[in-house]
DNA sequence: CGAGTGATTGACACTCATCAACCCAAGTGG
DNA sequence: CCACTTGGGTTGATGAGTGTCAATCACTCG
């Protein structure tokens, strides 16, 4: 086990250039790696963390996939965000070192630990590394707003076309297909991170495939209609946003 | 106009606890107090920047407030945050160096000017500088976090209850009242921020009147019972949350 | 095979958006 | 000085879009 995670070391990892080492120089790629912990994979269910735990550290995503949900006064969970590949999970520790939300793994994981305090260390002696730290940090801040934009005021409909979307994207840049996926999620989990019910989801997804815009069995998409999708989207979409095709 | 300014340096700032002086000491601050560029004030409604600009800083309130919003392709805003002392702006720009949201003067207000590169340098040579420029990025994705979960399933009532619980919690950390204040945005911003409509926000206003929790007369907010506001509220906040009274 | 979890479908109810009219305060101009 | 305008806000009537509840189906696992 351990063998193979040495052996994917940063400069060979395939998400690099998503993570931290990217802009860095071979020697400071071997800074940082010296403070990553590779953790051993994570399992389908398991908590990376919960909320109120102290925080010493922020995980990078390597392969799998997680979710992150708050959990109000009644235990009813609120899912704040997907992470995949090349995201970074644990920044809503900053505030107070304490992790905010808590973390579970959607299915078989792995990913790297970055202990915070020696994280911070390193940025200091290494400009580029605290610039793509910033840059990392502000990834996370802008996926927010969009998740602010898709709660307030969109249809089902669009809130749906949207979110496969937005994972189409993020998978055509890990280059993974980004017409045919596997959702890693439940519907519940959907439904929670859109604002929905269940039911409304599991509506929405089979009025997209009777339109044929979409094939879904169980948890397997296939987007045949790229465009559509994007048409259902397109008048709600920040100035900014380029969706990849 | 500038000498006004050049008095309420960072050392004697009202707000500076809660900005990033917080843990310097006396040297550092006056280090900070170096790239910090004081900008005359701003008169309601003025852009201070706007969405695409190129962004070479982040900006702290000092006095007045501020609302930041985006705009989809045909031009219909979703606010996404407002601002008020002691709370940066500009964080949406780290992703790629422009600003994501266009930020306005909701009244006249007044500022301090961060410019990146320097800031960055700065913190890498102040950990403790670091560490609370981190701490308010933290502040950030917190607010933004809570913003999501109140967007996501919860009556028009609980929306109204916590903006006005928010803004109540916000003004007593400033040193104001928490039960008595004026309301700076528009009702339309309101609504907005909150996923309704601005009738609906009216509504609900008139409803909270006529139970005698608050009294609203035009922008002017008297809450009258802290604690049934608290009430509608209480179910669904997150476990961490803890209201000021 | 049966139990159990996840997902789909249908019938109905309710919240909130929509549309429209109206109110109020603060200008503005003849 | 008063009619008129204008922008922000309130109130009322109505209906659409989703949530809710319940039954059923599809898979997986022991």
């Amino acid at each position: 086990m351990e063998s193979i995670f040495h052996k994917t070391d940063c400069l060979h990892c395939r998400i690099a250039d998503l993570c931290l080492p990217h802009g860095l120089s071979g020697d400071e790629v071997s800074k940082l790696e010296s403070i990553v912990r590779r953790k051993l994979p994570a399992k389908p269910d398991e908590y990376l963390y919960r909320q109120q735990d102290l925080a010493h550290s922020v995980f990078m995503v390597k392969t799998g996939s997680f979710r992150s949900f708050v959990s109000d006064t009644n235990g009813v969970e609120q899912t704040i965000g997907f992470y995949l590949p090349g995201e970074l999970m644990g920044l809503d520790a900053l505030e107070n070192g304490r992790y905010h939300c808590s973390v579970i793994a959607l299915e078989s994981a792995t990913l790297c630990e970055l202990p915070l305090p020696r994280l911070q260390d390193l940025c200091s002696k290494i400009p580029s590394l605290q610039s793509q730290l910033m840059h990392i940090i502000g990834r996370e801040i802008l996926s927010e707003h969009d998740h602010i934009v898709l709660l307030s005021k969109r249809s089902a409909r669009e809130k749906m076309a949207t979110f496969l979307l937005m994972l189409s994207t993020r998978y055509k840049m890990l280059g993974f297909s980004s017409t045919e996926f596997n959702l890693s999620m439940r519907r519940d989990d959907i439904a929670n991170f859109l604002g929905l019910t269940i039911e409304t989801v599991s509506r929405q997804l089979t009025d997209l495939s009777k339109n044929g815009i979409i094939t879904v069995k169980q948890r397997s998409i296939h987007i045949n209609n790229l465009h559509s999708l994007k048409e259902i989207v397109e008048p709600c979409l920040p100035q900014h946003f380029a969706l990849a095709n």
